[in-house]
DNA sequence: CGATTGAATGTTTTATATAATGCTCAGGAA
DNA sequence: TTCCTGAGCATTATATAAAACATTCAATCG
């Protein structure tokens, strides 16, 4: 699992900032701490990284990697029905939304302080998980399970619907137990509307045989 | 529309205080000024309010009374049918709070201010706003349109999923058709759901009559 | 010549002093 | 007795000075 496709000295650098990151949070560290962790000056790091808003941006991208990665791994389960594999897929992006505002503050206050000065990075992590979602509901939509159309809209729509649980941005004060209890009830009615989207279009199917033009 | 039943010099004290709330913000007005503009001293504001943020507390629940009063509003209105009663529900809280948080910037301040260092305020909002739900819920179960069996807990779910749109602590970035048509969209999916769970009940029903124990 | 250094620079944080503010209360007016 | 006042206290906010910081670059090294 190499990291990036990154110089051995900026692996380092990052390395030492994360450590750094994690432990004492962004501003809390600083640029001479990384360069004497690395053995190293304060000017040579820039010639790895423009700035050090630069280096948190590469740190959380490394997070939001393995995040997708693991939201990908629930498409590649056998076990579950594509029904099931939306609801773990909400239910694990929840876990990860909510352990790390909880486990790991430090990471939830760099997150902060990127999205507010880098907006963009908010979309890319959005669209990476937009794409996994879509490929649940497309393969949904082959076995019959779903009736989506235009895949990207409705993980557009399913994402807003959870939000409240798996946004970075939202405080998660309420016990986990009870606001899963809620994103199941969130999710049970989504299916249920799957359900029924999937039957109209059943039966749109059988009167177009029916009545051949 | 008595504002509250609240003394008259105490109505004057909250007239004077929201003037200067919406105006300024809760932060840049002080107790001498809202004192002065009342012709009194700062010492006598505290025979009518505890202190300055239960003054603040009383401005937004003024405020909030309007907006569930409004919302309630949507219930009456016999020109809709449960469902849409559901959505006008939905897409009147969207307006309110994206107004609030574009037009209002002043008062967005004051309930941020509020809920703070209150957090009980933001439950009795939601608990009031959630009653209303329950109600449409109610009626459209009523009347077919919904199978609920729990309208309290189905409400609670429903702001769920639509808090990305509705609450005042979001950040409302995107334009609001683009906005408005999301919401709509999960809406239609929510009621999709409806749909479905009510299409089922009738299905048992006809299954009970048939085998009757 | 590419890689690195560390002092110099302008900006941001932090520490400190000062002013403003929320709130109390002993007393006065009605 | 009820309502009100305003100076005084403790706290909070603001302004200012000092320190730390991110960033740059001419000079050094290998």
């Amino acid at each position: 699992m190499p990291t990036e496709n990154l110089d051995e000295t900026a692996r380092q650098i990052l390395d030492a900032a994360s450590r750094r990151f994690l432990h004492y949070g962004y501003g809390k560290t600083t640029m001479s701490e990384i360069a004497k962790d690395c053995n190293m000056s304060t000017g040579n790091l820039y010639r790895y990284f423009p700035s050090k808003l630069d280096i948190a941006e590469m740190f959380v991208h490394v997070l939001r990697r393995e995040q997708v990665a693991n939201l990908r791994a629930v498409l590649d389960r056998k076990d579950l029905k594509p029904r099931e594999k939306l609801r773990e897929f909400f239910v694990l992006k929840f876990k990860i939304a909510y352990e790390r505002f909880h486990d790991k503050p430090k990471a939830y206050e760099l997150s902060s302080e990127l999205l507010g000065s880098r907006p963009k990075v908010a979309l890319e992590w959005e669209n990476a998980e937009g794409r996994v979602l879509s490929e649940i509901l497309l393969e949904g939509d082959a076995q019959g399970a779903f009736a989506v159309e235009d895949p990207p809209h409705t993980a557009k729509i399913l994402l807003d619907a959870a939000y409240r649980f798996t946004s970075p941005a939202v405080f998660h004060e309420g016990e986990f137990d009870d606001l899963a209890t809620e994103l199941n009830g969130v999710i049970d009615l989504v299916l249920d509307g799957f359900s029924w989207r999937a039957a109209r279009r059943d039966t749109d199917k059988n009167a177009a045989a029916e009545l051949p033009a």
